[in-house]
DNA sequence: CTGAGTGCAAACGTTTTGCACTTGC
DNA sequence: GCAAGTGCAAAACGTTTGCACTCAG
């Protein structure tokens, strides 16, 4: 993926914080403010907490990037991309994208209601296979726990 | 609806404040903290937001209430019921519930996943029947608008 | 060159915590 | 009577803002 023109196209400078931003996102896929200051200090050392949140803002006003809310949990933000759904193991914390076939629901939603629909924000959670047989741990809230190697 | 018995049946006490939480919940419908805060200050004249949260969490911790988020908002607070979505008009912030089968979605993930499926939280934005015809204003953002009486 | 972006420190709003007091059961 | 809940003030967060400096275009 081409960050600087992703950035050029939304009307946005490209800087090198952005672009680290950018591509830390795109590895990690999804990941919350903290996560992102985190990991990117390695690389700029000086970088404040200000500038990830400035940058945040200024990407998801330009529609670069979008937040997902997740019940129980701080937001994500992932590279914008087409419509799709999330899934949550809430043994291990788990996340990843599910593709998404909501046209039926989104038809029959705008029939009923008559509203114009521009938006969906879908998250499924439950637990992951490998959760469900290793350890029947009873209640262990993330951060982390097995590897999904 | 009979909060004694809500409360009593997921093993919390029974106390005045948390009566007033659930039934100004029932009555709105979604609500956040704050507002909640505010509408309650009428007969709790010297409740604290430190009790508001604290019953919000105890509630939630005993599947009494759930947690809504919104994308773009703060997170409102419902008394929990059986799996439904919600439907969010982005020009006048109006919020309501929608029937929601998303029986072959939660089927079809479950079984590409392999995931045990235990909740879903389906968000749908757009613009209302109202908001599209009168004022086609630009970009209002909430809180209130026009009444959609 | 100029406006946008950066980094720092301070400010802000929200949520949590500790502690003494009160209440439900 | 005792654990759980309440209220207050203080602390801890997460996020935003103002300002001087730097850098991308």
């Amino acid at each position: 993926m081409n960050y600087e023109n992703l950035l050029r196209e939304h009307g946005l400078k490209v800087t090198p914080q952005r672009l680290g931003i950018l591509s830390l996102m795109d590895q990690k896929g999804h990941i919350s403010v903290d996560e992102l200051y985190l990991n990117i200090k390695d690389q700029f050392t000086s970088i404040s907490l200000a500038t990830m949140y400035k940058n945040v803002n200024s990407m998801m006003a330009s529609s670069v990037i979008t937040e997902v809310k997740i019940p129980k949990q701080k937001s994500r933000f992932e590279i914008a991309k087409e419509a799709h759904g999330h899934l949550l193991c809430q043994e291990c914390g788990e996340f990843m994208d599910i593709e998404l076939d909501l046209e039926k629901i989104v038809d029959d939603v705008s029939i009923k209601s008559k509203y114009k629909l521009v938006e969906t924000s879908l998250v499924l959670s439950g637990i992951c296979p490998l959760c469900q047989h290793s350890s029947a741990s009873p209640v262990s809230i993330f951060p982390v726990a097995h590897s999904h190697i």
